[in-house]
RNA sequence: GCGGGCGUGGCGGAAUGGCAGACGCAGCAGACUCAAAAUCUGCCGACCUUAAAUCGUGCGGGUUCAAGUCCCGCCGCCCGCACCA
């Protein structure tokens, strides 16, 4: 029976029925958990990009399971989100039965993929079993002070009436129906993440993750180190006070104090709170409507870095601490609010933005920094380096000296220190939907905010909800879930009506699945020590800033809580590469350059499909999809089973390397170079040239048939060695040629994995390259272990070498052992 | 604007500073065949009738005995961040 999808069901049948891939925790081997990032059941079916991910890892972790490492290699749904509701308006077919549907066809067709997942341990995300843990989390991160609520603006889009999370809002639009994103001022719960921002940024460089997503986490959580540094103020003649009646500080965030003697205004976020406290009752309509028109300005404007600036003087002027100058505080939008304290010191001199905006309103512009001591630089300079002038005490200092020198001034009046700012704001997790884990929290006149007790967990998603978008939550309208007691008085209360954001239930769901059936607690501490961290985890590059950022997180808060010992839950990270259509454009429907895999699996069956995604593209630059790559896989399928056949009709003998023949050492020399680079290949997923390798050795296995000198023994154990190499990737088609073509024991994967011989590797003659000035020349075969010497002997007397040289003379011999010669001439 | 990555035959793609183009696709030629398909064998960067020579990894410089690989300056494409003070 040559191979088809029949073989692919034959297997995956016995598989099931003898549970070969049952994981149990307590086999011998070291551990290791492999684990691709679970997928979103949005559509029906699982598309190329799923493929791709997930059959090749599963080769990955098949290879290390032979290897006789203890892989656990768990599948999941993340199951919550809005593209599952949004579908539901469309059509009027419930979130809930759309994806229970959908999770049930994925699972089918991730086992016709043939993985070796454990679906005893699946969990999905819209189980009240799950999302009682994700509840549970959220009421020990209150505790613990992680989690908070503050009103806040958030993205809103006016088309689809709700909030969207950042990630949603590309360039400024809705991602899904390309309305302009805009402002609003909402309450909401956030994640405390910034607690964490050095702690992430400093355990990045111990990650074996790809240099370019610890970049983007680095840019993102974005420290910046400065000064933070206050002026008093004066309103109306006055030197305004705080709450507790002293001058009130107001405090601005610096990189360049060296420039504070040249500070002649200070610029307020409009949307801040102080900025009206420090209005004048004069200035104060002007002040408003100038609110008015920034809050109506998309962010796309807001973004805009060639928009003209704007801004509008707030009546009050601050008092410069060293120097004692008057100068005007501004409102201005192009200050944001919620970085560093919302208020910005201005030097036009020194600062690009500051210069455009005081030459627009005609503010003063005083020159601190020279390039050099006496030059009369064009201003704005914004180098960071050079010397102060109109500094007073601090004339001709150079600017890093200057900064220790007015800050510890400042610092000894009290109006100033060294200070660290990060670009990364806490984690807004409110979401005004409803196919989400409802927040459990309730709101009680009397009592405040009170969580839901732990008893009490699950707080049930209701079925019957409106959840037509109007804007405003939909389990707000639905009275039988709003509505509750007070667990502390007892009075009537209101459940908080918002749902959590998706990525809160994919922040921890590796730890779930080690221990997905409890019902006591979220995990059981010990067997996440025993599994955790996960020590491979594949996924798309898309989730650097966002999942794999927010996991980091939740890990460490949860290390801080006890629940785990380790604080990073990632080792090692690897991101597949994007297939694109045929055209080379990305696929979408729209473009109508799609590809569904089930055809093609229908057709050629799964481990044709398979192993031309390894052997098609870089693994982790992907590429556009080509028809034809699958026939050259097709035809390389045929040929292992004919070589299979071949080898069937030959009896077991042991295979003795003691007695070979040229020949024979020849291939056997193939065989274990295969058995060394595929097997390094496929451990750094660099599956195409693993199967190149394997296709080397098809050639050799054919010319050492034609060769007329064949040892039974030796052909049997190459074919047999390369089955074993391919099974990882044709599992089917291996376990059929292992078992039913050779007759050897179920299951091939329960083999152990071809190890190499370093004796094979070493040859008696090695042909080396010799070069004339870099060019090659010719080639010689000297003895391997041939010394300089002896190679520049072999090299002068060789008769090709007059004819190369052409009448030069020889400068220099240069030799590497093993790999070249070059020799210099003039 | 800032940061990161990439650029190699007709195509997908290989190359720890050491023989550029592994492996495969497409193409060409041959074997088998009445013929075709399948299979097998050989060729397959450019220039050139052939050979030899020369040129050749986006462009221009440089370091080195030796550069696709390292350094500097450009061009093009992709991605991330974007008034972060």
């Amino acid at each position: 029976m040559s191979y088809s999808v029949d073989i692919d069901r034959k297997w995956q049948k016995k598989w099931e029925e003898t549970g070969l891939y049952k994981f149990d925790p307590d086999k011998d081997g070291e551990k290791l958990y492999c684990l691709e990032m679970f997928s979103y059941p949005s559509g029906a079916n699982l598309h190329l990009g799923h493929w791709y991910n997930y059959s090749l890892t599963d080769s990955w972790s098949r290879m290390k399971r032979m290897q006789g490492y203890n892989v656990f290699h768990p599948m999941g749904f993340d199951a919550f989100g809005l593209p599952a509701e949004n579908y539901a308006i469309k059509t009027g077919i419930h979130p809930q039965d759309s994806t229970m549907k959908n999770i049930a066809t994925m699972e089918k067709q991730l086992k016709e993929m043939g993985a070796t997942f454990d679906w005893d341990y699946e969990i999905a995300t819209c189980t009240p079993e799950y999302y009682k843990w994700n509840q549970w989390l959220f009421i020990k991160l209150y505790e613990k002070g992680l989690a908070y609520r503050k009103n806040a603006p958030v993205n809103w889009c006016p088309q689809c009436k709700t909030v969207l999370a950042n990630e949603q809002v590309v360039d400024g639009k809705c991602e899904r129906c390309d309305s302009e994103v805009v402002r609003k001022n909402m309450t909401q719960w956030f994640f405390k993440i910034t607690e964490y921002a050095q702690e992430l940024l400093d355990c990045l460089p111990d990650l074996d993750w790809p240099e370019k997503t610890k970049k983007i986490q680095t840019n993102w959580i974005g420290r910046s180190e400065g000064s933070q540094v206050a002026f008093t103020v004066e309103k109306d003649g006055q030197i305004l006070k705080d709450d507790s009646g002293n001058d009130l500080k107001l405090e601005v965030f610096t990189t360049r104090a060296d420039t504070f003697m040249g500070v002649t205004y200070v610029v307020v976020a409009p949307e801040s709170e102080l900025c009206s406290k420090l209005t004048t009752d004069e200035c104060r309509e002007a002040v408003e409507e100038y609110k008015v028109m920034t809050s109506k300005a998309s962010d796309i404007d807001r973004m805009s870095t060639t928009r003209e600036k704007t801004g509008v003087f707030t009546g009050s002027y601050a008092i410069h601490p060293l120097n004692g100058r008057k100068v005007p505080i501004w409102a201005a939008d192009y200050v944001i609010a919620a970085y560093g304290t919302g208020v910005v010191m201005a030097v036009p001199s020194h600062d690009e933005r500051d210069f455009e905006f005081a030459t627009k309103y005609g503010l003063d512009i005083i020159r601190v920094v020279q390039s050099e001591k006496g030059v009369e630089d064009e201003l704005p300079y914004c180098e960071k380096k050079g010397y102060l002038v109109n500094s007073g005490e601090f004339d001709g200092m150079e600017m890093h000296e200057a900064i220790d020198a007015i800050v510890g001034k400042l610092n000894t009046m009290g109006m100033g220190e060294k200070k660290v700012n990060y670009r990364l704001r806490d984690w807004l997790i409110s979401r005004q939907r409803y196919w989400g884990t409802p927040i459990p929290m309730i709101h009680c006149e009397k009592c405040g905010i009170v969580p839901v007790p732990e008893k009490d967990l699950p707080v049930l998603l209701p079925y019957d909800v409106e959840f037509n978008p109007d804007g405003e939550s939909p389990l707000a309208k639905c009275a039988s879930f709003i509505n509750c007691k007070c667990p502390k008085c007892g009075g009537d209360a209101k459940r908080d009506p918002d749902t959590m954001d998706t990525f809160v239930d994919s922040s921890w769901y590796e730890f779930r699945y080690v221990d997905n059936k409890n019902n006591d607690a979220i995990f059981d501490k010990d067997k996440v020590k025993k599994l955790c961290p996960v020590d491979k985890y594949v996924g798309g590059p898309e989730h650097a800033a966002m999942h794999l950022l927010y996991s980091r997180f939740i890990c460490k808060a949860m290390r801080d809580m006890g629940l785990v010992d380790f604080d990073e839950p990632f080792t090692s990270l690897v991101h597949q590469g994007i297939i694109l259509g045929p055209d080379g454009n990305r696929m979408s429907k729209s473009r109508g350059n799609t590809v569904a895999p089930d055809e093609y699996v229908m057709k050629y069956g799964s481990d044709v499909f398979r192993t031309y995604l390894a052997f098609g593209f870089a693994y982790t630059e992907g590429g556009p999809w080509n028809e034809d790559g699958l026939q050259a896989i097709v035809k390389f399928i045929r040929r292992v089973e004919k070589l299979a056949e071949d080898a069937a009709s030959i009896d077991k003998i042991p295979f003795d390397r003691a007695s070979l023949s040229k020949e024979d050492k020849d291939l056997d020399y193939v065989l274990n170079y295969t058995i060394k680079s595929a097997s390094a290949d496929i451990d750094r997923f660099q599956f195409n040239t693993s199967i190149a390798r394997m296709m080397e050795l098809i050639n050799a296995i054919g010319k050492y048939q034609q060769s007329g000198n064949v040892n039974d023994a030796m052909l049997r154990h190459a074919v047999e060695t390369l089955i074993l190499l391919l099974s990882p990737f044709a599992p089917h088609l291996a376990e059929e040629l292992w078992c039913e073509k050779l007759g050897n024991g179920y299951s091939v994967f329960d083999q152990k994995w071809p190890v190499f011989d370093e004796k094979a590797l070493v040859k008696d003659e090695l042909e080396l390259p010799v070069q004339i000035n870099g060019k090659l020349a010719f080639k010689i075969y000297v003895p391997v272990d041939s010394d300089q010497d002896a190679v520049e002997a072999a090299v002068r007397s060789d008769e090709r070498l007059p004819e190369a040289l052409a009448g030069r003379n020889i400068m220099k011999f240069i030799y590497v052992k093993g790999r070249i010669c070059n020799v210099v001439a003039k």
